[in-house]
Formats: structure tokens, sequence, C-alpha cells
DNA sequence: ATAATTTTCTATAGATCTATAGAATTCTTC
DNA sequence: GAAGAATTCTATAGATCTATAGAAAATTAT
């Protein structure tokens, strides 16, 4: 009668997820209520139970979908044999783009991971772990290639890029219009230049 | 027999307040029930009535609490005489040092402020945009005296240092031994500088 | 068409939580 | 130490929400 938790992605369970995602983002995980969930996927409460096993579960599957397309991309983006100036950018790019395609999932796993057990935040904490640490690679790379400059703290930069990138998020998120390309370049220019006047020495 | 609304600020009801910020940074609005909130002051579940007319004003002090300092500094710091270099480093040390001092309801301003009804919120928000437009003017004004690139966009550079302050602001918060001064500095140089290599044309 | 499988529905137990009323206690002030 | 004010307590109504069980409907396979 009920198969629900094996890790099936059929269509209606993408629809389950997405619908969570939204209901999710709305009301945040204690203010939703399961019936919320259910009817904006235009079935009744009890019958949500039949994609997942709990509310818990539904926010897990949430937060792994928020973050998953990124997280995947960095891993790509750190390997590959760019220069530091392009890997920043891409990683930008990638962060910002995930905000306009799946930003109720994104703000759902910034804002609402906590509350889930610890037994199955792991999985969450792997992921977000494995995305700083490699954008702290980047930096410290980019340090001994010459192209950061010494002064620069690898950790709190790193820290820097995802504060911005969420907060250029909500502006993303809040304005439809924005293009996209345009904030890419406003972003990176701030980051890579600052905000004072200076003269590049190309090394 | 009850007074509570009455907006005094005796010791026992500031007390109040940060109870009520300590339990929602914890569990979120919808997650804290006010039990938790009573038992960490000490007294039972109805007596926090005595406090507080329902539990969304409680939420609505704890936001007010929560920014109202760091919001009251930045009045000054906009009036102020300095030069753009000094009002910025002024404004990262009071955002910071909210952090360290009142972490806990900051947290609860961030998260948990949109769970306000709009009647509620109306004030938070005139004191949030007045922080906002303040800092956007701040960058406007180094752009005409020439200490910030024409390049620059004020909008997105307040953005920028906003989420900038609350990203470093979990790492205070994280760890309590961390340098607020140490921080201030690398966080300060990183805005004005940027990652790459420059000189300073000091104009 | 019949059987098997998948999906949805209804109804509900069991739990939890807010807000209130009114009594009881502690603190102030004269 | 008695009167009045401030604070806390107990007990509870009324509401809401999760998760489950089992029946019903829809879909797919034989």
């Amino acid at each position: 009668m009920q198969q629900a938790s094996a890790e099936k992605y059929t269509k209606q369970r993408q629809a389950a997820i997405r619908a969570a995602a939204s209901v999710f983002a709305e009301k945040g995980f204690h203010g939703a209520c399961t019936k919320d969930i259910a009817e904006r996927m235009g079935i009744k409460q009890g019958s949500l139970y039949y994609y997942f096993k709990s509310k818990e579960e539904a926010l897990g599957e949430v937060c792994l979908f928020g973050i998953q397309d990124y997280v995947g991309h960095m891993a790509t983006i750190a390997d590959s044999n760019q220069p530091f100036e392009a890997k920043l950018i891409a990683t930008i790019t990638s962060h910002l783009s995930s905000y306009r395609e799946r930003n109720e999932a994104l703000k759902v796993y910034n804002d609402e991971r906590l509350y889930l057990p610890k037994a199955r935040r792991s999985r969450l904490k792997e992921l977000g772990s494995g995305y700083r640490q490699r954008l702290e690679r980047i930096f410290e790379e980019g340090r001994i290639s010459g192209a950061v400059r010494q002064s620069v703290d690898c950790h709190f930069a790193a820290q820097a890029v995802i504060g911005m990138c969420n907060a250029w998020g909500d502006l993303i998120v809040r304005d439809p219009d924005l293009d996209l390309f345009t904030v890419i370049q406003k972003c990176t220019d701030l980051l890579i230049n600052g905000f004072t006047k200076k003269t590049t020495t190309t090394t």
C-alpha cells in the first residue's frame, strides 16, 4: 500500500517537493501545515503522506533539491583549469542562477534547514561544507598564483561571497525583471576590485 | 490587573524580551512555544501574558530590540563629517558589534520578522529601510567625493555590505573567541580593496 | 473484463499550543 | 501591619495539527 520513503523521483514526487518548497518558503517550516502543501498539489491533507513519511522528510527533500544543483556545479568549477577570476565568476553565476530558477527551495534551505533533526541534516551538512571548502580552496590557489592579495583571509573571503550571493539573491527573487547577467557583472566587479578607486598593476 | 501592552521597559520586561529572543533564535517563531519562553524566565506559561499581550507582540519586541541599536547608530554615522572610508568602517563596526552583543535578537529579526502581521511590521520596515537608504547615501556621497569608483552600483553595494555583515555575523556568533577587531579589519580591507592585486592611487 | 497496483479520500486519535479568567502570592507604601 | 498594587499561579476552553487506518477510486497490466 505504501511505498513513499523509497527515493523515487517520479514526476509526481517532484511536484510534491516543489509544492512543499513553495509553502515552506512562504510560511516557514513550523508555520506551514501539511494541509497547505497538499492543497497546493490539489490533493487532500492525508494523501500527502503517500509521498512523504513525515513533514520533516518533506523539508529534507526540499533542502536537498534547493542546493544539489549549484553544489554539484561547484565541484566542476573547482576542478577546472581556469584562472582565479573565471572561477569566481562561474561560482557567482551558478549561485545566482540557482536563485532565479529554484529560489523557493533555496530560501528554505537557507532559513529552515536547522530545524531538521541531526540524522537528516548530516547529508546536507556534508554538501554544504564541501561547497565552502572548495570555494576557500579557490581563494588559496588564487593567492598562490598571485591573483589574490596576500592580506586576504580566505576563510572570510569565502564567507563574504556566500553572504553577498544570498543578499543579492534576495534582490533577484524580489524583482523578477532584474537582468541576471547585469547583476553578475556588478557583483564580480565589486568583489574583484572593491569599492574604492584603484589602478591595476598586472603582476 | 493587566497593564502589559503599555510599552514600559522595566528590567523584568527586558528579561522577558531577552528570554523570548533566546527561544525564538533557537526554535524559530512557530517552533517555539510560550511555555519555553516562560520557563527560561523561571515563570509559568500563563504568567508570560503579563508581559506580552500575545506571542506575536513578543516577536515584535524582540525584532525591535535586535536592530534599534545599530539602526540608531547609523543615523549618527551618516550625518557625521567623516570621509567615506571612516563611515564604512563605522558601519561595519556597529553592525558586527551588535552581532556580538545581541546576536539572538538580531538573528530573530533577520529570520522571523516576516511572520509578523503587516500592522506590526511597519515600524520595523521603516527602521530597516531607513538604515538601507542611509547606507546607500554614504556610497553616493563617496562617489561624488571621488572615494568610490564610478562603476560601483550604490544600491548593490549597500546590499552587499548588509549581506556580508550578516554572513560574518554568523561566524562571530559561532565562534565567541573570534576577535571582533580583527574581523572588522579583515572585512573592511576586503570591501575597500577587493580580492585582487591593485595599487592605490590616492586621488 | 478482471485482477493487480497505484493513488487519493474520509475520518479520527492523540498531541500540542495559545490565550484567558480568577485565585493566590509577593512587593510597596503609608 | 494593613491597604493597595504588581506579579505569578493553576486550570482550562477552544483551536489546530500530524500521522495513521482503512475504504474508495483511478490507473495499468493480464
